[in-house]
DNA sequence: CGTCTATTTGAATGTACTCAAAAGCGGTGG
DNA sequence: CCACCGCTTTTGAGTACATTCAAATAGACG
């Protein structure tokens, strides 16, 4: 079944919506259900569709030259997810997104991200929020991968994302902190070193 | 002499403001001049204003607890620059904000930004797309730093930002990196290998 | 149940850091 | 204008963090 609640929720986060406008933006999206393993964005191809996933799970990721995976995000309910830079220039994507289970979207397609801004102006607060929070939480990334070595980032990421941490698999942490799984490994089981 | 130029061309790249509107947001700002080594935010202190530059040149700046430094963004003439996250949050510094050299700044507050935003929508739109490139920047930033070894960063550094490579020390463009400046040192002395 | 992938383990290697000392360079004051 | 001071950059030796490769084990999915 459609629901609307989750996005409309997240979105009455930031701004205040009259029934005529929450109507409107709701026609406005596509909804889609996915199997697990779909790729919803393949590198090379166009990136028209800005996604907010209403149950599930996705990931987001970057293959560079030499082979080497980087997951830029991990996207949960309540999450909205796209590869921003080429959306907003209308280039094709240089990241993928994948289902990792079986889950239900949205689909706010770039026409329509247009047509929303242009056609009532507290979306553009609404996404000027969203971008803002997203650039703040990007920024404390780099500072932690610039600064700290992979074990505190490790014990950082499941303390702020306890979820995450138990619905992804370690390979796919470790590509999350920048580490190979087999360095994962051992940190982990190094757990416990210093206490007797 | 305050010149207004600057900072209404950098505006007027994103949205078109009548001669009033202008007028009333140069109203809002507070001009600044101040001299190489200044600290125009200190980790610590309320965060409550947003930075525009001039002329001159800032960084910004993190000190993480066991003393590493890292650079979070170089700033000259046309760009912003703040503790994006708490400046919204209206919390405490975590980043410090020096003046590289003797510069000219724009000042705009965190009440004034909100009064900016609740007078003119248009500025919702403004900042929309300035956080957007912000967040799509500093994620290829992340994606870069996850999988590419500090050479090629560094390579990759001095190609995309060639102005700023020149205008900083090798020290700042290391901890820009993540990397010792020593470290930084022997990939500059590596630079011709293989041409014999 | 069998297959495929994830995880663990270990040895060898490479990348980047620490520490220390020397050399270079820029700014400041005499 | 030169000399000195402090900071940046270079260089090198020793070390630590993280990777690669390979093989064994464990788990998940069809």
């Amino acid at each position: 079944m459609m629901d609307f609640d989750t996005i409309l929720h997240n979105i009455h986060r930031h701004i205040e919506l009259t029934q005529a406008e929450s109507h409107q933006f709701c026609n406005l999206l596509n909804y889609k259900k996915i199997t697990r393993k779909t790729l919803i964005q393949e590198a090379g191809s166009p990136c028209r569709i800005l996604n907010f996933v209403i149950s599930g799970g996705l990931r987001s990721y970057c293959q560079n030259p030499n082979g080497k995976e980087a997951t830029i995000m991990f996207c949960f309910k309540d999450w909205w997810v796209t590869d921003m830079y080429c959306f907003i220039n209308r280039q094709t994507a240089m990241m993928e997104i994948e289902a990792m289970e079986d889950s239900e979207i949205f689909q706010l397609s770039r026409d329509n991200f247009d047509r929303l801004l242009e056609m009532n102006p507290k979306f553009e607060r609404f996404f000027r929020i969203l971008m803002q929070n997203a650039y703040s939480r990007e920024q404390l990334r780099i500072i932690e991968n610039l600064t700290l070595p992979a074990e505190e980032r490790y014990f950082n990421f499941i303390e702020k994302y306890p979820f995450i941490a138990n619905q992804v698999t370690q390979k796919q942490i470790a590509s999350y902190l920048g580490i190979t799984p087999e360095f994962l490994s051992v940190i982990r089981k190094n757990k416990g070193r210093g206490i007797s």
